[in-house]
DNA sequence: CCGGATCCGGTTAGATACTG
DNA sequence: CAGTATCTAACCGGATCCGG
């Protein structure tokens, strides 16, 4: 049940032993970002097994990084949340981050493509505010990509709230995106941008003028996408 | 040979497939603190096995972190060496450090004592500037250890390099301190200090007055013992 | 001493299926 | 929705041994 130590006083050590295992950094970040329920915890941390993802929830409140609150309401779902220990984790995940992002080699990466949790991103940190007032639907297209993962929407309604689907919810579709995975995921991450991409190609719009040219805006980037990239 | 991969284009999971493997980051605290050879090394990861030590080594070597050097005059002996980007992991060791410091709770963090961990990182930040101008010994007995590791001696030579005894050198001894490893791990770690102990009779110190009233200055803290603790 | 390699038993993680 | 159960594969710990 419990992992073995390192047997070392120092700090470092201490909190390796608590944050160091197989997956827990990424499931934090997925707390960090966030995400409250099993379920979508699982979205976030896909190939991460459901019975290695429950140890590790219980590991973490174990530690007192995260707690689990029973909703009055409906006692069987349960929400798990940072506590003031696990909010203090944030600046841990950034600093990883930002040397991930300069550090790691481009390929690798690029090799590590997932439509699911590109699209779960952006439809997190989408930027509303260059959008129209009116509920706006964006429709990606990965051409590379078979049939079941081959289509996506993002849906602005005029409130702000963004939603995404992957069958089509049958609105009127304000911007057409033609693109291959790669082409998106290397635009998120800030090592290519939507000028470029449509410049040479690999990105195609069709619709909306307004819409398409304010992509590079309201596509709100990766959060690690300021940090400068120095490995080749 | 190579870990599973996290399949996740996130810099947080590319950094977390280097980085989050048993012992790594434990060993990179040893390298951000200048330890270079194979040998050093493995005193300041004491528990890890040798062979997982040359296997992370390569691990780290792979990806960019550490380079080896072969000394030309002794083309045997090899050192491993942060890169620009091992360098760069400063922050994040760091970072984690300090969490740990003030997340993880105490107890916990006092059941891992080490002596020999502890004498040498005192000896790598020890400050010589309280200290004489001329060769200064000081002796530690911890009075709950077995014989094999009771006595220690640092010796600053008057040139200011620091060396760590563990069989008696035979020089005269300036200042005695007996304790036991417990009360001197909780001081170097920030959660105690010399007067308290003293005060409390976990530490007794014998020899020169000077030598011993300036111990809080002399004995540098763990480089996390400037963040205070939250935890238990 | 230095820098590992080898072997073996126990633990951890992955894959898949299934349940209240 | 929120997890277990089960089986297999990979990894790790500890001891021992080896060549320079």
């Amino acid at each position: 049940m419990t992992n073995a130590s390192y047997k070392q006083f120092c700090p470092v050590a201490m909190a390796a032993e608590i944050l160091c295992t197989r997956w827990t950094v990424v499931l934090l970040r997925e707390l960090v970002a966030g995400s409250t329920r099993f379920n979508e915890l699982r979205r976030g941390v896909p190939r991460m097994s459901p019975a290695l993802l429950s140890k590790r929830l219980r590991e973490l409140e174990a530690a007192g990084v995260i707690e689990r609150q029973r909703l009055t309401d409906a006692p069987e779902i349960e929400a798990y949340r940072l506590t003031d220990a696990g909010r203090d984790l944030q600046p841990v995940i950034e600093a990883i981050g930002m040397w991930g992002q300069k550090w790691v080699e481009t390929e690798p990466t690029l090799e590590n493509l997932d439509p699911e949790l590109l699209m779960w991103d952006m439809r997190r940190n989408l930027n509303t505010d260059p959008l129209p007032q009116a509920r706006t639907v964006i429709e990606f297209l990965y051409s590379d990509l078979p049939p079941a993962q081959r289509k996506w929407w993002l849906i602005v309604e005029s409130d702000g709230t963004v939603d995404l689907c992957h069958i089509d919810p049958g609105f009127d579709v304000d911007l057409y995106l033609n693109t291959n995975l790669r082409t998106m995921t290397a635009i998120w991450i800030g090592l290519s941008d939507v000028r470029s991409a449509v410049a040479n190609g690999t990105l195609l719009m069709t619709g909306r003028r307004d819409v398409g040219n304010s992509m590079q805006q309201w596509l709100g980037l990766s959060p690690f996408a300021v940090q400068e990239k120095l490995a080749s």
